[in-house]
DNA sequence: GCAGTTATGGACGATCGAGTCAAGAATGGT
DNA sequence: ACCATTCTTGACTCGATCGTCCATAACTGC
């Protein structure tokens, strides 16, 4: 159906696309991201995109085969970042990396001043429930975020930053949960600093290898040591 | 402005309502869980309720409106249940009421199988980066519930069963996470055992006291990734 | 039974918003 | 210059939906 992708032209040359898909559906991601689904008329990202409806009807079907296309992507670009920050690399840091995820995340939410929250959130909340194919990509990335953690989690236990006894699944389980509880917490009112608060506990209270370790279980209300300035 | 509630009628008696505003405002509740605010029509809800429209917007004003009470006495009811749960009862039970609290959360999020998830999480998700009386009121809920699990794991460090040098209001924290957490993950498919699962998780890492066993794992002082924003 | 008041319910108006369409534009090949 | 094809635009259709209006109902005290 796109002749045009696979070799040279045949005969007669179309018109070119005037604008860039990639930058259509970003801004288009932009405007659900801040009003939702329902909440978004398409006129709306005519707008925000400069393009007319028709081409938008002509290059995206309509109004749900675009919001699918805008949340395909986003889900994808989640499990990249995830992939980014946890996957390859020594045993040695993987603690490290499994901190600087689950920090990152707390920091988005928190920083995120608009309160847009995550779209992957925001969608499921409003979609899942009516739209099979929202809630079978959601799912999805909930279990590929859960894999990386699994596989980080174990990386830990084998260094011994987590008391091997432990079940990587159900710990990459809990992860997860925080990480997406952070977000839910934040677009509820909960303060920035206290969802650093909660990604830093949550890592504090993966269980040590027997017999280790020094230092508390918990950090005190302590000065120093946190990074969070608050706007 | 209702005379007749606090007195008998001084003079004319006008027409009494014919529906009982709780029932009502529980069926409008039905409505709003299932397809969301903006997905509502209020023909929906006066099918719903058998009440005409006009009888809908003289009796609570507009849409808006009527979503804010239906919000309201769910965030109220939230909280009962928690109090309900948590609040009172010696400190050697206060573990055992946690206990309960945070599965019973787990539960109802498992076994929702319309995947409605909670109104107080969908509402929040829609409408609270627009509408500020459900923002006020959400994070309202969220303080409350929090402050109902710090006294309790307070109640369960002074009786033992939790590290009594962690500092209750981070562990309050977190499991508010958690349990919110639940309820997103649900949403977004988490297979109801894994949510079971990450409740009792969340219940048996917590810190326990020196010298029951193992402590947690301090976030290592890695160089703090920089927090590179991703949007 | 009449008066004064509020409730009821459904028709109505006005607007809004998703999707369509037709006329014109851009393109390389001939 | 002409062709065949796809892109672009915005005015248009048409159904949906919020909120209003009004004739009528229900009620009590007189």
């Amino acid at each position: 159906m796109d002749d045009r992708v696979k070799n040279g032209y045949p005969e007669p040359m179309p018109r070119p696309r005037a604008f860039d898909e990639r930058q259509v559906l970003e801004q288009a991601r932009e405007q659900f991201w801040v009003t939702g689904f329902a909440g978004t008329r398409m006129d709306d990202i005519a707008r925000a995109t400069g393009l007319g409806k028709g081409s938008l009807y002509g290059a995206f079907g309509d109004k749900g085969k675009l919001f699918h296309r805008v949340f395909g992507d986003w889900c994808t670009a989640v499990v990249g970042v995830a992939e980014e920050r946890l996957a390859g690399g020594p045993d040695s840091e993987a603690m490290a990396r499994l901190s600087a995820y689950v920090h990152l995340m707390a920091e988005n939410t928190a920083t995120d001043t608009e309160r847009r929250g995550c779209l992957l959130a925001k969608a499921s909340a409003e979609l899942a429930q009516h739209d099979p194919t929202v809630a079978g990509r959601s799912a999805e990335t909930m279990t590929a975020l859960q894999d990386l953690l699994r596989t980080e989690i174990t990386a830990a236990q084998r260094h011994g930053d987590i008391d091997s006894a432990a079940d990587p699944e159900r710990l990459a389980a809990l992860l997860l949960t925080v990480v997406r509880g952070i977000e839910a917490a934040g677009k509820a009112g909960m303060p920035p600093k206290t969802l650093r608060d909660v990604a830093a506990t949550a890592l504090e209270v993966l269980p040590a290898p027997e017999g280790t370790k020094r230092d508390g279980v918990t950090v005190r209300p302590t000065t120093g040591h946190d990074p969070a300035r608050e706007s």
